[in-house]
Order: C-alpha cells, then sequence, then structure tokens
RNA sequence: UGGGUUAUGGUGUAACGGCAGCACUACAGAUUUUGAUUCUGUCUGUCUAGGUUCGAAUCCUAGUAACCCAA
C-alpha cells in the first residue's frame, strides 16, 4: 500500500509516484529549467516557511512544498483538544496547500510519524527516564527532518532543501559549510541547527536568516495573506501539544507514576525535605511545580534517577562554571585547539558565556569565565565564534560528587 | 495519668485590644519552535464553644489537638 504518502493533487503538471519504497518522478511537459534550481521547501503551515517559500519562489526557484506529519497529535491528546499546535495539524497542512496552489508550485504530506517516533519520542522519553532534560526539537532536527528531506530531495531531483528556521549558512575559506546566527537576535533559531552535518548544510537554504520577524509579518500581509500575519508562533512539543511532557511521560511508559512517586527532595547535605511525584517529572533549574513551600524559592539543581532522589537548594546552589559536553559535532571548523574562546549558550534564548573549549577524548569540557545558571544535563550546548556556530553538543550528566 | 507551652491560608510566620500582613506554595496571564528560568496578576486563614469589651487573632473560662518536662 501506498500508506507513507498521501498524494495531494497541486498545479503541477508532474505526477509523484511512490513505487517500492523510492520516490519516482515522472517529467513533467513543461519542466522550465529554472536557473537558481529547484527546492524542496519544508512548510509547517506557519507563517514563517509559508513566506520563505513564497519569497523563494518570487527568487525564481522551482519550489516543492512539503509538509512533514512527524505526529498523529489527536491520538496524543483528547480529541476535543482545540488548541492550536505549530505543526502536525490538518489546518496547518491546509495553511500550507492553499499557498502553494496559489502560488502555483506542488506542495506535498510526507508522514515521517514512524521514524519520528522511532526515534525523537523515545530518545525522548529515554532521556527523561535517565533524568536527563532533552530538546526534542534538536533531535529531530539533526536526525530526522534534514535527513527525511534531503532523502526525497534527492528523489525528486531537488538541489536544494530549505526551511523557516532564521539563521544564515555561509560557506568558509576553508570549504566547511557553517552556520550563522539570523540577523533578528530577538529571533536566532541557529541554536538549534548544530547537529547538521556538512552534507546537509552544503544542501541547505535558509532565506529568513537575513530578514527580521516584523519584515516577515509585513510580506505575509503584502502576499494576501494577513491572517497568517497574526498567526501565533507555536511554542510547544510538537507532540505534546497540551503543553504537558510529564503527562505524555505517564501516557507513554505503563506505570511510570506509581513507580517512582514518592521519592525524596533534598537539601545539598542530604537532609530531607519533603516527598516528590518522581524523579522523570522535574528538570534542573525548575522552581515552579515543586509544591513545597520552604520560605525561600527552592530549585531544582540536581536529579539522581539511581535513587529516585532530586535534590534541591537556592538560586545560587545552580551556579556552575564548566561541564563536560558530549556527541559533539563541529561545524565551523573540523575541529578545534585547545583553549579556545567560545561564547557558549546552554538554552535556547541564552545570551551565551564565554568561555574556553577543551576537547577531551569523546567531547568537549567547556570553563566559563563566570558562572551560569542552571546547567541541565540533556540540553544542547552551542559554541560561537561571534555569529557564527563553532560546533555542539549534548550536556553530559556531571559525575556525583560524594560529599 | 500530674505540670508547662502552643494553636493564624496548602506551608512557615507577623499584627500596643482598633482595616489580619509577609514569604513560600498553588492558580492564571505575558514571554518562549525543548525542558526550565523570568515578568505581571489572583485566590485562600485567626482550632471549637462560651464570656469581658464600643471593638478580640490578641484578655478570661472550658473543650479539643500538638509539643515539652515530670513519670
Amino acid at each position: 500500500m501506498v500508506e507513507g504518502w498521501m498524494y495531494l493533487p497541486a498545479v503541477s503538471a508532474s505526477t509523484f509516484v511512490w513505487i517500492s519504497g523510492q520516490f519516482v518522478i515522472f517529467a513533467s511537459k513543461n519542466f522550465d529549467m529554472s536557473k537558481k534550481g529547484k527546492v524542496l521547501m519544508a512548510m509547517s503551515g506557519g507563517i514563517d516557511s509559508t513566506v520563505a517559500a513564497l519569497m523563494l519562489h518570487d527568487e525564481g526557484y522551482e519550489v516543492v512544498g512539503i509538509t512533514m506529519k512527524t505526529w498523529d497529535y489527536a491520538s496524543s491528546v483528547g480529541v476535543n483538544n482545540k488548541k492550536e499546535t505549530g505543526c502536525c495539524n490538518l489546518d496547518s497542512f491546509n495553511d500550507a496547500r492553499m499557498a502553494a496552489v496559489e502560488h502555483g508550485f506542488p506542495h506535498f504530506i510526507l508522514d515521517i510519524r514512524e521514524e519520528f517516533g522511532d526515534f525523537v519520542i523515545e530518545n525522548f522519553v529515554d532521556e527523561y527516564l535517565a533524568g536527563r532534560t532533552p530538546n526534542p526539537c534538536v533531535m529531530c532536527n539533526t536526525h530526522i527532518k534534514w535527513r527525511a528531506l534531503l532523502k526525497r530531495a534527492d528523489a525528486m531531483g531537488c538541489d536544494f532543501i530549505a526551511t523557516g528556521h532564521y539563521a544564515q549558512i555561509h560557506q568558509h575559506s576553508n570549504g566547511r559549510y557553517f552556520i550563522r546566527k539570523g540577523i533578528d537576535d530577538t529571533k536566532d533559531q541557529s541554536y538549534v541547527l548544530w547537529g547538521l552535518q556538512q552534507d546537509l548544510l552544503s544542501r541547505t537554504l535558509l532565506p529568513l536568516g537575513t530578514y527580521h520577524k516584523k519584515d516577515i509579518r509585513q510580506m505575509a500581509h503584502d502576499y494576501g495573506y494577513p491572517e497568517l500575519a497574526k498567526k501565533n508562533e507555536s511554542y510547544e512539543i510538537c507532540f505534546v501539544p497540551d503543553n504537558d511532557y510529564r503527562g505524555f511521560l505517564k501516557r507513554r511508559v505503563e506505570g511510570l507514576e506509581e513507580k517512582v512517586q514518592g521519592g525524596y527532595f533534598v537539601d545539598k547535605t542530604g537532609k530531607i525535605l519533603g516527598q516528590h511525584k518522581g524523579y522523570p517529572f522535574y528538570t534542573v533549574g525548575q522552581r515552579k511545580g515543586l509544591d513545597i513551600a520552604l520560605g525561600k524559592p527552592a530549585f531544582v539543581t540536581q536529579i539522581i534517577p539511581e535513587t529516585n532522589t532530586v535534590v534541591l537548594g537556592d538560586e545560587a546552589d545552580l551556579n556552575g562554571s564548566n561541564m563536560q559536553v558530549g556527541k559533539i559535532n563541529w561545524i565551523k571548523y573540523e575541529g578545534i585547539t585547545d583553549g579556545m574562546e567560545s561564547l557558549t549558550k546552554i538554552r535556547y534564548k541564552d545570551k551565551g558565556a564565554l568561555s574556553n573549549l577543551y576537547t577531551y577524548e569523546n567531547g568537549v569540557n567547556v570553563r566559563f569565565y563566570e558562572d551560569v545558571k542552571g546547567i541541565a544535563p540533556g540540553q544542547s550546548a552551542v559554541f560561537y565564534e561571534g555569529e557564527d556556530v563553532i560546533g555542539g553538543g549534548i550536556i553530559q550528566r556531571q559525575p556525583i560528587e560524594t560529599t
């Protein structure tokens, strides 16, 4: 069966057929040899990727729109949940498709639920069960989304793939492709792209990297999509549209709640402060939702899955000046020299802090010049040289101190 | 079981007999393509029953409960 694909007829004369695992194109008659090349544009249905698609189209690229279905969201929350989510719902598909049809380029829906679920969701669950704090968007970009796009791009003879991220890609004189921050500092999304490898970067276009969000809004108006311009940003994990990742974990892991409830909150000396709902439901740096009143704000400073213990402290206890980062992907250079200075971000929307980088066997030791707050294992660390991404990796769990 | 102390929101604590306040928690918004953080706002309380007083969280009596000392 042709289960992986849904073909939505758009206006192109091309015919796309799925044959035994391969995507085959039967050449269209009016195949215009576009000077700029053919690009497979990932369209979520939101304002950013829609405008990006139209921009490329206007610039003379032969655009093929594609919307990826990562998750059957009706199954993850109640069906009556009317909340808009940034991707994966029917409205978004329709919005994306409408724009494509109106501007005369084809649009497809690609069902990647299986590969997405196998990797991103399992990784997400595993990480929380390991007492870490994953970033599924980064995982998806790194391992699923770009690979899925490129695979189809190749099958369709596309020169490029494109997304609506606010970031830039340039080629260095050393030959390597690298990511640079988007010029709109408030929207820069280079952080979530640190995992992309050279073969992906060399084929990727990010049309929005040199624009400000307000310009994109204006362009959405100018293109005749005022309602799109008003559309909210998406801001939850795409497979957890009700924004309750704890509930998602409970639904996903049979008997989890019962198994982990009743562990202890302790202070840094090990003194028991109270009981918690289970270590997977907390994250380093968390203050709200602890359900414990100590007269002072309390923050989660450490999660110890082995003993189902959550360590609490005050704000100062979140400070740290070094960390280990693994699963490194170098971007701008093939590697670095020890001691290299880097502006290092430890979370999305982090201003970044200056640090020195020292490589060790499987990763990088980061020493910050000054304390940073809330280093959370599982989160991504991204290294910047000015506006450029040197590389990034995953923050590792610190060895448990036995004091 | 004898003596003493205490009792204020979900928690910890303030209030000379004169509008019950603070912190924490919780909740709601804002922000955010991850989790968090941050910001703004909101709710809830004087153990019970009598008494004194213009007026009681506050003083008196009894009850109840908890804690401490004695045993």
